[in-house]
DNA sequence: TGCGCCATCCAAAGCGCTTTGATAAGTCAC
DNA sequence: GTGACTTATCAAAGCGCTTTGGATGGCGCA
C-alpha cells in the first residue's frame, strides 16, 4: 500500500493524505480522522526511501565501529552501548546503520556515508588522542557525537565521556589507603584516549604520595581476558610482585583473577584488584556485594544519552555542542583488602 | 555532487553517465573512461536513497536483535556475529540496519521494515522452538536467513546452525569416558532452540550408557557469568555434587570456574568443565592449550556465511533455501580430567 | 544511391513521497 | 451583494536516481 493507492481509496489527493498523516493544520479534523483510520486499516507506512529523498533527511544514524586489526576484535562494550543508543533512536524514529571497519579507515566510510546521504549523523567510537576524525567530520559537515574525548583536539564538538582520570586517581588512592605500594596498571591500548587519561589519573595519585611508578608494572593492550591473564601472570612471578592491580576492563580483570588463582593466591586477601566496570549486561559484577571493587559507569546509559545528544544536534546544528562528563562511582567489592604485611614492612 | 551536475559538467545526458558508471554496454569505451575519471575527480557517489527508490532495492539488510527483558541483556555473541556479517555486506555493497527490540515484539518490526521498504531481507536471531517468526516472514514475503533453527517448523527456510546436539552428545561422551557420572548441565534459556538441542544431545549420551539424569543438575537460564557461578555454587554445596559441568557459554563457564575455585577445588582436577565456545574475539580460550575443554564454532564465521546466504537468497528468491549445518570441533583443554576416584567408587 | 543495422547517445517517465502555489468554497463585515 | 479572508482541498513540481523507448549518424552491402 502506498500513498497513491491510499488516497485514491479515500477519494482524496496525495497532498491531503500526506498532510493529514503528518499532522499539518490545513486539514479538517473529520478528514484527518478518516485518513488515519484508513491508514491503519490498510496498514499504510510511508516508504522510508521515498520519504527521505523528498525531505532530505535520512532518518538514520551511522555507527562506524573500528575493528582492532590485531585480534579482529570488536570491543565488547559496543553491544551494550548500541542497545542503549537504540532505545533513543526508536523513540525518535531513527534507524541505526552499522559499519564495521578495520581501524584507521574510518574517514573513508564517513565521507561515503555523507556523499550517499545515507545518514544524518554519526557516533564516533573509540577516539584516540588527537583523533583526526573530529576535524575531518567538522570539515565535511557531517553532524557527530563522540563516545569519549580526544585530548589535543581544541575545536568544540559534542561528546560524552566518563571522567577516567578522576576515576583512576580515586581507585589508586583507595589502594594506597589500603597500604598498597606496588600497584600495577593493566590498561587498554594507549593510543586510545581513555587509556591515556586513566594512566594519568593513576600516575597523579602515585606522584601525590611520592611513590615511584615501576615501568614493568605498566601494561597497555587490547583488553581481552587473555591479556589480563598474561600480564598479571608475568608480574606475579617477578621478585617484587605487585600487591594490587588496577585494570581497565572487567574482561581483563577476569584474566587477572585467573592468574592470581593459578598462582595459588587469593584475590582480595593476597592480591587486590580494582577494575573499571562498564556494567555489561552479561557480566554483572555480583549481586549485592560486587566481586570486583570497581569504578563503575554504565555504557548502556552512555549510549542512550549520547544518541539523544546527537539527535538534538541534528535538529539544531547551530546550537553549541553539548558536552557531558560523567563521574564513575567507586563500588567496593571483595577483590580489595589491606596490603599484605610483608609489603608494609618493605615499604 | 549529483548526477545532474556531473552530467552537465561532462556535457552528457544523465542516462549515459548513469550507464557508464553502472557498467552497461551501450556506452563507448572512451566515454566510459571519461565519465569514470570525472566521477572520481568530483568524488561523485550516487545518493543511496534515490538509487533504491529508483531500483526498488534497499541495498540494506536488517538485523532485529531481541533483548532479553529480564536482564536487559543483549547476547554478547551478537558483536562477533555482526562483525562477520559486516564483511559480507561491505563486499556486496549492502548496509546493515540494526534494530533492538524487547523480545517477543520482533514481528511488528519485521512488518514495519517491509512496509517501509527499509531492507531487502533480515537475519533472524535467536530462534526459539516453533518460532512463529519464520512462517510470519514467509507470509509477508520478506527474505530472511536464520542463525540457528527452529524445531517444529516444517516449512523450508534458509538457515545456518551448529550441530548442537552432536556437539553436546560428544562432549558428554568425553566426560563419561573420563569416568564422570554425575554431570551437570548449565544450559541457556530453554525456550531457545539451541538449548533444547543441547539438552537432547546430553540426555542421549547419558541414556546410551544408562546413566540417570539428575534433575537438580539441569539448569537453564540466560547465560551470564553470574548465572554460571550461582548454579555451580549451589550444586557444589550439595551432598552428591557433580564432578563435571557441561556449560553452554564460555561466559557462564567463567562463572562456573569462579564457583569451583571459591569452593577450594581445582578445575580440571577435582571438577571438570566443558563449555561451548563461540570463539569470541575478546575471550580467546587460551593460546596453545585451551583453558576450557570446549566444543568450538566461530560465531563470526557463522555471521559471514549466513550473510552471504541471505544475499544469495535476495538475488535469487526462487532458488531452494540453502541450509548449512556446521559441526563443532571438540578441543581438549585443561579444564577436564579423569573423574575423582571417590566418584568411581560410588558408581 | 539507397536501405537496413548497429553503435552511441538522449529525453522523458517513473520510483513514492513532500511541498509549493493555486483553486474553490465558505464566512464575515459593510 | 461585494470584496476580503479563511478554510479545505488539489495539481504539479521536485528530490536524485534508473530505465524505457526513441533519435541520430555512420557503416556495410546490394
Amino acid at each position: 500500500m502506498n500513498l497513491k493507492e491510499l488516497s485514491s481509496i479515500l477519494g482524496l489527493s496525495q497532498t491531503t493524505v500526506s498532510r493529514a498523516l503528518n499532522g499539518y493544520p490545513e486539514v479538517s479534523a473529520a478528514t484527518r480522522e478518516r485518513v488515519e483510520l484508513a491508514a491503519l486499516k490498510h496498514s499504510y507506512t510511508p516508504n522510508t526511501r521515498a520519504k527521505s529523498l523528498a525531505t532530505g533527511q535520512a532518518m538514520a544514524i551511522g555507527h562506524v565501529i573500528p575493528m582492532a586489526t590485531k585480534h579482529e576484535m570488536v570491543n565488547p562494550v559496543f553491544a551494550d552501548f548500541i542497545a542503549g543508543a537504540a532505545t533513543a533512536y526508536t523513540r525518535h524514529g531513527f534507524e541505526m546503520v552499522l559499519t564495521i571497519v578495520e581501524d584507521g579507515n574510518e574517514s573513508n566510510v564517513y565521507r561515503n556515508l555523507k556523499a550517499r546521504a545515507a545518514v544524518d549523523g554519526v557516533i564516533l567510537h573509540a577516539p584516540s588522542m588527537n583523533d583526526s576524525r573530529i576535524s575531518f567530520l567538522n570539515e565535511i559537515g557531517l553532524p557527530f557525537a563522540v563516545h569519549g574525548r580526544a585530548s589535543g583536539q581544541n575545536e568544540p564538538y559534542c561528546w560524552l565521556d566518563v571522567n577516567n582520570r578522576s576515576a583512576f586517581r580515586r581507585a589508586t588512592d583507595f589502594l594506597l589507603d589500603l597500604g598498597h605500594r606496588r600497584i600495577a596498571l593493566i590498561n587498554g591500548n594507549e593510543a586510545m584516549d581513555f587509556a591515556y587519561r586513566r594512566r594519568h589519573g593513576f600516575a597523579e595519585a602515585m606522584a601525590a604520595r611520592k611513590i615511584p611508578v615501576v615501568s614493568e608494572f605498566m601494561h597497555s593492550e587490547e583488553m581481552t581476558e587473555e591479556y589480563g591473564y598474561r600480564a598479571a601472570s608475568k608480574m606475579l612471578k617477578a621478585h617484587d610482585a605487585p600487591t594490587a592491580f588496577l585494570v581497565s576492563s572487567i574482561i581483563s580483570a577476569i584474566g587477572v583473577r585467573r592468574a592470581i588463582e593459578e598462582a595459588g593466591l587469593i584475590m582480595g586477601r593476597d592480591v587486590s584488584v580494582i577494575t573499571h566496570d562498564d556494567a555489561l549486561s552479561y557480566l554483572p559484577n555480583g549481586d549485592e556485594i560486587p566481586i570486583f571493587t570497581a569504578t563503575r559507569s554504565s555504557v548502556r546509559e552512555a549510549g542512550r544519552r549520547l544518541a539523544e545528544m546527537l539527535i538534538a544536534r541534528i535538529n539544531d546544528p547551530k546550537a553549541a555542542p553539548e558536552q557531558v562528563l560523567l563521574e564513575a562511582e567507586l563500588r567496593v567489592g571483595r577483590s580489595t583488602g589491606p596490603a599484605p604485611v610483608r609489603a608494609f614492612a618493605e615499604d
